[in-house]
RNA sequence: GCCGCCUUAGCUCAGUCGGCCAGAGCGACGCACUCGUAAUGCGUAGGUCGAGGGUUCGAUUCCCUCAGGCGGCUCCA
């Protein structure tokens, strides 16, 4: 890592030359590839101020610095797609997360063959070390007529005025300037490209990159515009960087809760029940059970009660709560019921629309309304494990994370707007607790706020409502990002986002605030003063989806799930058949005590045994030979390979219930095991 | 919904440039082995090659449609 040093550049000379001068490395992860002017803009190192200036040297292996060798991959990328594929037309090509992507308008979309040709051509062009070199176009005319033949380029050029995001980097931040590509020996021109840049001096300083897919995207990310083939790829600091980013990936693909998801038994999508629609096995049925009735006590201690609502409604219901208005497309067709005809096919009786929900909330404020309602039952908390359908499009159905039909820990708590700041300050504090009672523990939150085009309601009380979430989201002090226009069309929320073990994100928790929901059912209760009164909803879930929590978690631990959720606590594995007897023994104590445990009584032998329940991930192991029958006693055997052995019986019995009643999150080994026994 | 790729035994995958009985490993089952911390040996069963249609003397293989999966894009109350 290259300290926060700053360089001095005096004017006219290349901040590449300064930073040399600095002695700071040329070469290498720590490369400097560009530079940050006194105006915090990234600057190419052969950029020569006008004045004397100071500048920040960035390093190859900062997140900036990663950008910048990244996009200019992106750039080797198209001149190689270009060369190899001449009548390619280029789209934009920017850095993003962990790697770059180009898109193109080919006749054909790219084939694995293209790919390794391509990356082949590529790396020709990285060891040919062209140099990157920046050129202002003097007008818009000067550089539509340089640009003749790029028509989606053209488009840009148009748009100048107003793109200026980081995921355009063609355009943006006053000049129009183009990136040429100069063969290094003779100074010629090889490629070039509508860029702002920066970009890394020469191809050279590209030090490691792989192709790594390829997709179709839409001009401009818009659906109505043609489809253009996208070449993702990722590029680093250095090899090793990249070897790590793929071994990330490989490790992502092995906790992959689809795959763990088979191997595990836990659950399956079967395709006689539909896209997107699962059933969760005996195990996988276990997990989710103590996920959820771990859960439905917190909510009982925390002041919930809890309700029940159909799956199926006639439309009016949606219709007053306006999901049909502006949801209609993301919920199953409705099912005509009840018509009648008469012989000439008349209608005769028209008959009613119903739909699957596809959200809890519409059923609580009937609930709420069933009759009056006084202040001092307020806040009324109202809680549902409440399974919702949605009709995602095909495309997006992911798993257990993307799923058609899920069930949403669902809660809509009634306040008076008195009760609201308070309500919300706790509620976010209780959602964090759980949590984090989960293993998650790592949060940051979103705002999303209201998108003009899909909301309703007053815009005094979407700001009242907005105040009320960010002064909550404050108070935990968590960091807190804006969304804006993202919230539904009846309030804003927050949403908890949490980080996996992997450091990915997650959209986990979200709270709602809602003024308009009580107003469209005319939900109402009676104040001190006898007053009739309107009630302030918060929609709230905390999993989310319990499907998706349950995804999220089995990446998160990789499948080795915590004692106290493991589909199976315990193994009881003889030595020989012999032993069989007293493990029966030990594991009929431990069921007494609720511990969910097996004796693995097969004809495989120990070490099979002992293999098979590490790759379910089973957390204790509980072996027995001659000597532990004799002693009265078993031995242990955790997921790490770790042993603790002749441990008497009730000993081991109360360890492993303590265990597991504590909740811990970590997987038991010798040592953490020690400190119960 | 759009683009591309994929679908062979319960799982993971070979294979057939259109042709005799479609293979392996794991798993399941059976027999032998009775064993001290990650795979004992031998054997058996298991597939209308995703579904339907077409081309062909002949289709698991080529073409079309559909379903499901994967990666993206768009979407995600």
């Amino acid at each position: 890592m290259v300290p926060a040093v700053r360089v001095a550049v005096p004017a006219g000379t290349t901040a590449g030359t300064a930073v040399r001068e600095a002695g700071l490395p040329g070469k290498g992860a720590d490369a400097v590839v560009v530079v940050r002017d006194p105006e915090g803009r990234l600057r190419d190192l052969s950029w020569a101020p006008e004045i004397d200036v100071e500048v920040e040297p960035v390093a190859a292996g900062t997140e900036e610095g990663r950008s910048v060798i990244r996009h200019s991959c992106a750039h080797v990328l198209a001149q190689a797609v270009q060369q190899l594929f001449p009548e390619a037309k280029l789209g934009i090509g920017p850095p993003v997360r962990d790697g770059f992507y180009y898109d193109f308008d080919v006749d054909r979309p790219f084939t694995p063959e293209d790919l390794r040709a391509l990356e082949k051509r590529m790396k020709q062009i990285v060891k040919g070390a062209q140099r990157f070199s920046r050129r202002v176009v003097e007008s818009v005319d000067a550089a539509r007529q340089e640009l003749a033949a790029e028509p989606y380029k053209l488009e840009l050029v148009d748009l100048k005025s107003d793109v200026d995001t980081s995921e355009v980097m063609e355009v943006g931040g006053g000049d129009l300037t183009i990136y040429d590509n100069l063969d290094p020996r003779s100074g010629e021109r090889v490629w070039s490209d509508l860029c702002r840049g920066p970009h890394v001096p020469t191809t050279k300083h590209i030090p490691a990159f792989k192709l790594m897919r390829v997709a179709a995207a839409y001009w401009r990310g818009n659906e109505h515009n043609p489809q253009l083939q996208r070449i993702y790829g990722t590029a680093w600091e250095s090899q090793e960087a990249l070897d790590h980013h793929l071994e990330m990936l490989a490790e992502a693909e092995r906790r992959d809760h689809r795959r763990l998801g088979a191997e595990l038994d836990l659950f399956s999508f079967p395709d006689e029940i539909g896209s997107g629609l699962a059933v969760f096995h005996p195990r996988g049925g276990v997990v989710r059970k103590e996920m959820e009735d771990y859960s439905r006590r917190r909510h009982e201690e925390a002041g919930y009660e809890f309700v029940y609502t159909p799956h199926i409604t006639k439309s009016a219901l949606f219709q007053t709560s306006g999901h049909l208005q502006w949801y209609e497309e993301g919920m199953f067709p409705a099912m005509h019921l009840d018509a009648e005809y008469d012989g000439e096919g008349k209608v005769r009786k028209p008959g009613q629309d119903y739909y699957l929900k596809p959200m809890n909330c519409p059923f609580h404020n009937l609930i709420y309304r069933s009759r009056g309602r006084s202040y001092r039952e307020l806040p009324l908390r109202l809680f549902e494990f409440g399974s919702v359908y949605r009709y995602e499009k095909s495309g997006v159905v992911h798993g257990l994370t993307r799923a058609r039909g899920f069930t949403q820990d669902d809660a809509h708590i009634y306040c008076t707007p008195e009760q609201l700041q308070d309500e919300l300050k706790s509620l976010l504090t209780f959602v964090l607790d759980l949590l984090r009672d989960y293993g998650l523990d790592d949060f940051y939150l979103e705002l999303s706020t209201r998108d003009e085009n899909k909301s309703v309601g007053s815009l005094e009380n979407w700001d009242i409502a907005t105040e009320a979430l960010r002064d909550a989201a404050r108070a935990s002090g968590l960091e807190l990002v804006d969304d804006p226009g993202g919230a539904a069309f009846y309030g804003p929320k927050i949403s908890v986002q949490a980080k996996d073990a992997l450091g990915r994100t997650w959209q986990m928790s979200t709270i709602q605030v809602d003024y308009n929901m009580p107003d469209r059912f005319g939900l109402e209760y009676t104040a001190a003063d006898g007053s009739r009164q309107r009630p302030v909803k918060i929609h709230r879930a905390l999993f989310g989806s319990i499907e998706r929590f349950f995804g999220v978690l089995t990446e998160h631990y990789a499948g080795a799930f915590p004692a106290w959720l493991a589909p199976v606590q315990a193994v009881g594995i003889p030595i020989a058949d012999e032993h069989v007897e007293h493990l029966l023994q030990v594991a009929k104590e431990l069921r007494a005590r609720g511990v969910r445990v097996e004796v693995d009584t097969s004809d495989d032998r120990m070490q099979k045994k002992i293999r098979t329940h590490t790759t379910q991930k089973v957390p204790f192991l509980l072996l027995a030979g001659g000597k532990d029958v004799e002693a009265g006693a078993v031995s242990f055997r955790f997921r790490d390979g770790t042993q603790v052995n002749g441990v008497p019986v009730d000993r081991a019995v109360a360890a492993i219930t303590e265990w597991i009643a504590r909740r811990d999150n970590t997987s038991p080994t010798a040592e953490s095991f020690r400190a119960v026994l």
